[in-house]
DNA sequence: TGTACATCAGTGAACGCGCGTTCACTGATGTAC
DNA sequence: TGTACATCAGTGAACGCGCGTTCACTGATGTAC
């Protein structure tokens, strides 16, 4: 276990002495690094070398902040996922738990975040087992589970309600990963295709009848 | 490019010289230790020289067969799709076309074989764009599509058939990469949950109205 | 305020490793006489 | 059939590289007097 392992409000940073206020900087140019580098490059590919040097700083300090790589990348994970969270909840919240804005959010918010993107569609073929890379996915998942299953109730009966949230959310996944890298298409024409398959899917899940 | 890459039959290989028949099972020795690897490891774990051990077989001589890493692994894949494009099509005659039974065989085949699994997810996360693994990802995806294209047109008109296929293939695989890893089940729950996600699926996609 | 010292954030060369790939060489197989 | 030679499938040490990580050291910052 490193310090400084909660993110900071600015305040909070300020009451520091200049020594301390560094070493947050670091610690966080360290992270943005990272999150930067996931959009560019396969994740396999971004090395911690590579981070150090971008965020201006030695590759023996990243371990001062971080038991190593992997914990590195969980920590960057988490935090872009909560930025996608909240993005989907001040979604649900301004356009009254519409499903399709929502799926639509979803599919577009991974579209344009590659680092995320990349990010989870790793971590979901890791299969470490009960490491905190396991955790970490739990947690989010369940996470974007309650909010896909609060629009998802306007529209089912509470008795259905979590199968239909499964096979929603694993369909929208399913979208992402078989029509991104699928080529034949401009990106522009595939966050088309997309669309339209997000759409039919909301349309079509709104049937479900259990089976 | 490289002698020798095309599956032979047994016949043929039996008129080939002593020397001829070594070459070829070498190659084949060559593949099928590639493949073995993949159920075991992660993709990008599986080396050359495990390879080369695994097929009793010198490094070097890899290089005799195909050009690089790539081609090697592109090669075990498209062997591997084809088993598993064989075992559909032989599904959906014996079965009449049943959509379920099809779509069931699909989840219950990649789970069995996590080699192709891990190869399938792997290619569609590399997003390489114009290279020959895009091409054989496309071959095999459209080979895919007409199967499902098959059995679901039992259920859809033809005006609503492409978009259908489009999303119930993406739902399969949603399906397989979310649930594959995450942890919590046993992977025998894991199987029945899939199992029950996709007879969902298969009533939901049924219900079908173009949006 | 000025000086001597202690602290510790930060450095970057070095370690050990495994990788994909190459290439000078070997030796079993096939050929020619 | 026996021998000398040519072929070429196969070898495995070596190359060059980049990786994650460590650790002896540096020097700016903070502290004590």
């Amino acid at each position: 276990m490193r310090r400084c392992p909660r993110i900071m409000e600015e305040k909070e940073v300020q009451t520091l002495s200049k020594r301390e206020q560094k070493k947050h900087m670091n610690r966080q140019n360290i992270i943005n690094a990272a999150i930067q580098l996931f959009s560019s490059k396969p994740f396999s590919e971004v090395s911690m070398r590579a981070i150090a040097k971008d965020a201006n700083v030695s590759p023996g300090l990243i371990y001062q902040y971080f038991d190593d790589q992997q914990h590195l990348f969980m920590t960057a994970f988490q935090i872009e996922s909560t930025k996608l969270l909240n993005a989907l909840r001040q979604t649900i919240e301004t356009h009254d738990q519409q499903l399709a804005v929502l799926a639509n959010k979803y599919v577009d918010y991974m579209n344009r975040h590659d680092n995320l993107y990349q990010m989870m569609t790793y971590f979901m073929l890791e299969n470490d087992q009960h490491g905190s890379v396991s955790k970490g996915l739990r947690d989010i998942t369940d996470d974007l589970f309650s909010i896909f299953r609060e629009a998802l109730s306007k529209h089912l009966p509470e008795k259905e309600l979590k199968s239909a949230v499964q096979l929603f959310f694993a369909s929208l996944n399913g979208i992402l990963i078989t029509y991104k890298n699928l080529p034949g298409r401009s990106s522009e024409a595939t966050w088309q295709h997309m669309e339209h398959l997000v759409e039919i899917l909301v349309a079509t899940i709104k049937n479900y009848k259990s089976a």
